[in-house]
DNA sequence: ACCTAATCTCGTCATATCGA
DNA sequence: TCGATATGACGAGATTAGGT
């Protein structure tokens, strides 16, 4: 029942809304059956707009203009989005599934391609770009102010006991407790001849690694989550210049036709 | 109020990536 | 090249929402 729930959560990891550690809520500005924006003669160009196409605009004096970096990043959000090998998900064992799945670049890599923006350890600036979206339209502001990770401190402490540790545990705020119970090491389980030194020493660096994986997993989420805000700001951006370059195109094509009837 | 399914959060492991 | 760090995957428990 359990992992058949989990299953169904790592199925369905894509969703209307979601909220973060302050209770924050974080709309989805991505919208299925969007009009489509741009339209050919046969209504619909979707066919001709494969994983990897650019549209290349190159007249001159047109109306529709592009940057050239904009083109870029419609690319790669493209090829970003489509993601083949996750179908076969469920059929894979672990294994396997790692072997295939290849690690996509990270998320500072991503957004340095993307934008020029940079991931810093505290602290959002994905919105640098926020000011191309005209007045009155959506959006999103990312708030991470209100956690506040304190220093964490591990020490363990020798006993009488061989083979024994006292874990103390240090928190910037709250002070310090130490937990009552015992890292028990086994001379089977260290791997190390029985020697008690050794196996303290191992036990404290793993202590420690594992405290310190701890904290890079929470930055880590913290940073995908302002990733993808990153993304959902821009998507708002784009497709509010979309929106403007189709107005322009509408207002061009009627002067058009009204100086062609004259 | 209780139950169940869905969703969220966190810790851990394995491994890719980065920087010296 | 190697140690440190970042991140995807997974499992377990907590929380939430909806139904009865």
């Amino acid at each position: 029942m359990a992992s058949k729930r989990r299953n169904m959560f790592h199925k369905n990891k894509k969703q209307e809304t979601t909220e973060d550690e302050g209770g924050e809520e974080v709309q989805s500005v991505i919208q299925a059956n969007q009009q489509s924006v741009i339209q050919t003669a046969t209504g619909n160009l979707q066919p001709v707009l494969a994983k990897g196409n650019v549209i290349l605009v190159s007249k001159p004096n047109s109306v529709i203009q592009t940057a050239q970096g904009q083109l870029q990043t419609l690319q790669q959000v493209v090829e970003a989005g489509s993601d083949d090998s996750l179908s076969n998900e469920e059929d894979a064992s672990t294994k396997k599934r790692r072997d295939i799945l290849s690690r996509r670049p990270s998320y500072r890599k991503i957004l340095n391609d993307l934008g020029g923006t940079k991931v810093e350890s505290s602290g959002s600036d994905c919105d640098s770009n926020l000011d191309m979206i005209p007045a009155g339209t959506l959006q999103l502001t990312s708030s991470q102010g209100g956690e506040v990770q304190g220093l964490h401190t591990l020490t363990m402490t020798n006993t009488t006991t061989a083979g024994s540790t006292i874990v103390q545990y240090s928190h910037g705020q709250d002070g310090d407790f130490y937990v009552p119970g015992e890292i028990v090491l086994t001379q089977n389980a260290s791997g190390l001849g029985g020697n008690p030194i050794m196996a303290e020493d191992q036990a404290r660096k793993r202590e420690l690694r594992l405290q310190k994986n701890r904290e890079a997993a929470r930055e880590c989420r913290r940073k995908k989550k302002e990733y993808i805000k990153c993304l959902e700001n821009r998507v708002a951006v784009l497709e509010n210049q979309n929106k403007a370059l189709i107005d322009e195109l509408k207002s061009l094509k009627e002067l058009y036709c009204q100086q062609k009837a004259e």
